[in-house]
DNA sequence: GAGCTTGAGTTGCAACTAAAAACTTTTCCT
DNA sequence: AGGAAAAGTTTTTAGTTGCAACTCAAGCTC
């Protein structure tokens, strides 16, 4: 990563804090992850975290203000509550993975289990990627910070963009 | 996401815990993109981020302890120490992007600054993507969760995998 | 239909963690 | 020598986490 310097100061403007709000709590991630191998209710949440259940009734409560978890009432038994994934909290796949991965790449080796698979030839996933514009996948090194005016903008001394 | 779900209870086995250990805490991300950002020193992090001075202090003690920044002393002004991001740190941008991505999308339309664009063509960046074995990316919906045991397994009625 | 069980939570309290502000140390600058 | 900068610690206060017990409605059992 050469030159990923960043020539401002204003850090501020990103989508990071955004997205921390709500998954950087403690046991989000856990919860979202749970969500997405088929946990739907409270009480299997409960057994399969080891979570608090004050704490797991507050996170639940706080990913489904923030649309990322529906609760809904389940018909046939009044007493249950399905908690599902909505399209928003599935968005947050690729950021799972991202993070399980790195945690694999650098954690004590753990057999993981279940795997993720290509349902086409149900080999495993390959690792999460940035992308390019156009699809390409790019590698860390090709990557730099601009200002926003300076958007492709190729490289021509001291040249700015004007508009 | 047709049927991702998983076949049995053992959701332990997976790097994600291992991940969180560290960028579960508060303010570890948002270091990290700060680290990313060209910021390298204890004073530049308190005004960049806002964060308390003890909290900052122990939160890059504990990236340092798991690898994520290095301290080094600077050369030329013994009071100085930089924090530089390591290989295993750099390694978290798939992750701080794709949840930087996430909160963009779904929160308040920030204009983003500065803007990570492909060194190439100086045009931003593509979303982060989850790609297959042989690197074509994948879509959310095309993915599965098998068992271990089940991996590369072609719908076979009830065939199990041997060895 | 009385009594037990299940599901989804609250409530109360102890232990831990974060935040704000002041203080300390060492080094540099003049 | 005196002041300011860099990187922390310490202290105090406020907020969170975690455990255990409690509630309360709905089902199940005989």
């Amino acid at each position: 990563m050469g030159e990923l310097r960043e020539p401002l100061r204003d850090l501020t403007e990103c989508g990071l804090p955004q997205a921390l709000e709500v998954m950087g709590e403690r046991w989000s991630f856990m919860i979202l992850r749970a969500s997405f191998n088929g946990v739907h209710h409270f009480e299997e949440f409960l057994s399969e975290l080891g979570i608090a259940r004050n704490i797991l009734s507050s996170r639940l409560a706080k990913l489904v203000e923030h649309g990322i978890l529906e609760r809904l009432p389940v018909a046939g038994d009044r007493r249950k509550i399905e908690y599902r994934l909505t399209d928003k909290g599935m968005d947050l796949l690729p950021a799972l993975l991202a993070l399980r991965q790195w945690g694999q790449k650098y954690g004590a080796q753990v057999e993981e289990n279940p795997v993720l698979v290509d349902e086409r030839d149900r080999l495993p996933i390959g690792p999460v990627a940035i992308t390019a514009h156009d699809g390409r996948t790019i590698d860390k090194h090709d990557l730099l910070f601009v200002h926003r005016d300076m958007v492709g903008v190729v490289e021509l001394g001291a040249s700015r963009a004007t508009g």
